[in-house]
DNA sequence: ATATACCCGACTAAAATAGTCAAGTTTTTG
DNA sequence: CAAAAACTTGACTATTTTAGTCGGGTATAT
């Protein structure tokens, strides 16, 4: 029951963005070094955040990226969703040979995975952007 | 942000021995066939259930495993735990290289994934067994 | 006796993960 | 204009994890 580092690195990187932009563009660059993530996998992570629209780039020298939305107002969900990293706990489909069929007492325990997955998805749901910043325990 | 089959066959197949069992051993032979699991997996699974005494095992014919617990007291969470289904839903030990390091910048998300842990840690704490078996929708 | 069912460690194929690499394009600044 | 910074994109790959299987046991009811 993990999630991946790309999910992570997103968040952390937004984070990051959220705490260190001025209105400005950050750099891939910047904010590998500052979290320790490669830039090459940051790129990839980022290419995706795009075209969920998370971010916008600025291409060119002094480019980067910026958040499309203040911090208070980005869901961690959409972050997740932008990576694929739906949460769906269990790949159960209704019709697959390798899953249960819904019937009977197979798949006793689906409605169960429905709920863990409503639970998680609410959390992620709740919290925004701003959120991870209020942390007393960072330093900047 | 998946459960892996094991966690969630341990808890088809308990579901299961708690729905069948009348105060009887139920077989893996039997569970299988009804899940649809198969029979060696099964085994194995059942291997550490029965090592973090969630179930008991009785040999012989006419044997099986029995439930040490009723339903109404077993908690889903110590299933997953017996199948070391920690809930950590990222991995960033305090002096890996790989990961964080909980200085500074980096990790400022570090209290945000401790937070979601402990948000699915209690939903699989506060359910148990015979929660699942109240579904209106399984058939018998 | 013998069939049924638990016991247990070792093994393996396939999939997912966590990246890297190469070869660009765009834009700013000197 | 040239050069460098920074985004763009698809393909590739090593490692790890997952989802099992296999083989050879042991115990016990009938």
């Amino acid at each position: 029951m993990k999630l991946n580092t790309k999910s992570r690195y997103a968040v952390m990187a937004l984070a990051d963005m959220a705490v260190f932009s001025n209105q400005k563009a950050v750099s891939l660059r910047d904010i590998s070094l500052r979290q320790g993530i490669s830039l090459l996998y940051l790129e990839q992570i980022f290419l995706k955040l795009k075209k969920n629209n998370i971010v916008k780039s600025v291409r060119g020298i002094n480019g980067g990226y910026m958040l499309v939305k203040i911090p208070k107002e980005l869901k961690i969900l959409d972050i997740l969703l932008a990576l694929d990293q739906k949460v769906k706990t269990i790949g159960c489909k209704k019709d697959s040979k390798k899953s249960c069929n819904g019937k009977s007492t197979k798949c006793i325990t689906h409605n169960f995975w429905d709920e863990l997955d409503i639970h998680i998805n609410s959390f992620f749901e709740s919290k925004k952007l701003s959120d991870l910043l209020k942390n007393k325990e960072v330093r900047y």
